[in-house]
DNA sequence: TTTTTTGTACTGACCGGTCAGTTCAAAGGT
DNA sequence: ACCTTTGAACTGACCGGTCAGTACAAAAAA
């Protein structure tokens, strides 16, 4: 028995998640399997499903392991943001920061999230609706408060922007991981941060 | 025998197409069996066979026809909207319509490309890397002709600008189709061009 | 002692790909 | 007009391999 922050069991989920995560990344969920898996985490496949009831059930939780990272991650730039006195569009700013900095760091989970989020008739569909919830509704937060202390026009439409902004991101990301890998982060934001400001085709 | 425009054998690829795409799209390529796609398509599972080599080479031409109908219906907006004496950035807004209207057409289509696009080491890899840059290279043309007539600022990045408004169409759309369908194509449109002119944050 | 992990062996369903045989419309012969 | 042949297109039963999930005794950890 172990009572500290991580058990024992603990770890051996979280080496299965980092197993999991790449490989379902790479070749998407059907094609990957237990065993691969397992053996990545350099674990019997026993301990698999002692750990999780099914492969799904990895799946799922895993799913909500790196949403409620990436939500965090993206909160707190915004926090921190307002903390310094900064703008409602500045704390924007920073999030897409936040928001490159963790596909990044966790390029594989990214690319799982967007290959699987619009899928229907899954068994892990409601769990991706939740979760995906979460993520734009930081967005929607601040861009409500925008558009209240009058930083944002009222006729700008809260969830479609969200989610168009939380797209370009995304995409963008990907993309420079994929097939631009020699930019730096600073060239990616500064391109996105410049749409977002509105000089790409500024009045 | 038959020599005329569409042969027997196009017809049945097209309905191999039609078939194969949407059940692609909402369970993945490995989790779609190739006698749910004879099932669907209403064709022994030999025909498969006999028209394409195998699974994934159906796959990789169903990729380049969408592709195909995806690029010419962007250039054609543009072109259009250059007929009519419009600006470059005129033109954009029209690709980015274009590019709603093709994604409510083919909803299956769009939400496959995105699923497989970032996966790496897969077969049909090298076909999806062609297939992007198409896409890609018709909005970065924009871009360079409207840097050039003056239109657009020189600071901005071609490359990720371009990536940046397709994934922010692409995604805009997807998630519009998926959790926010009362929405008209207009509202759609609408939020996304108030993006592209700086009217969410301009200056 | 209790929890967790290991490793091997097994099962049964499922699936990609094959192939011998069928269909049928057009071409050619009579 | 009436048979015969040809070959592209299609069919569906079948085969060999793969994989999720199970079983369980023994070891390691706590």
């Amino acid at each position: 028995m172990e009572s500290s922050g991580t058990t024992r069991r603990q770890a051996t989920r979280q080496k299965l998640y980092e197993a999991a995560v790449t490989l379902i990344a790479e070749k998407g969920f059907s094609a990957t399997t237990v065993d691969e898996i397992a053996e990545r985490a350099g674990v019997a496949k026993g301990t698999v499903y002692y750990n999780f009831k099914s492969k799904t059930e990895l799946f799922e939780e895993l799913l909500r392991h790196g949403v409620g990272l990436l939500t965090a991650s993206l909160r707190s730039a915004a926090e921190e943001s307002g903390e310094r006195g900064g703008t409602r569009v500045e704390a924007l700013d920073a999030m897409i920061r936040a928001g490159l900095a963790f596909i990044d760091r966790y390029p594989a989970f990214t690319q799982l999230y967007v290959a699987e989020l619009w899928r229907t008739n899954r068994a892990w569909q409601s769990t991706l609706l939740v979760v995906r919830q979460e993520a734009v509704a930081v967005v929607e937060d601040v861009l409500r408060e925008a558009v209240r202390t009058g930083e944002l026009s009222e006729e700008i439409d809260i969830p479609l922007t969200a989610a168009a902004l939380v797209g370009m991101v995304l995409v963008a990301a990907l993309d420079w991981q994929a097939f631009q890998p020699e930019r730096s982060i600073d060239e990616v934001h500064s391109a996105l941060s410049l749409l977002l400001h509105g000089r790409v085709s500024g009045h």
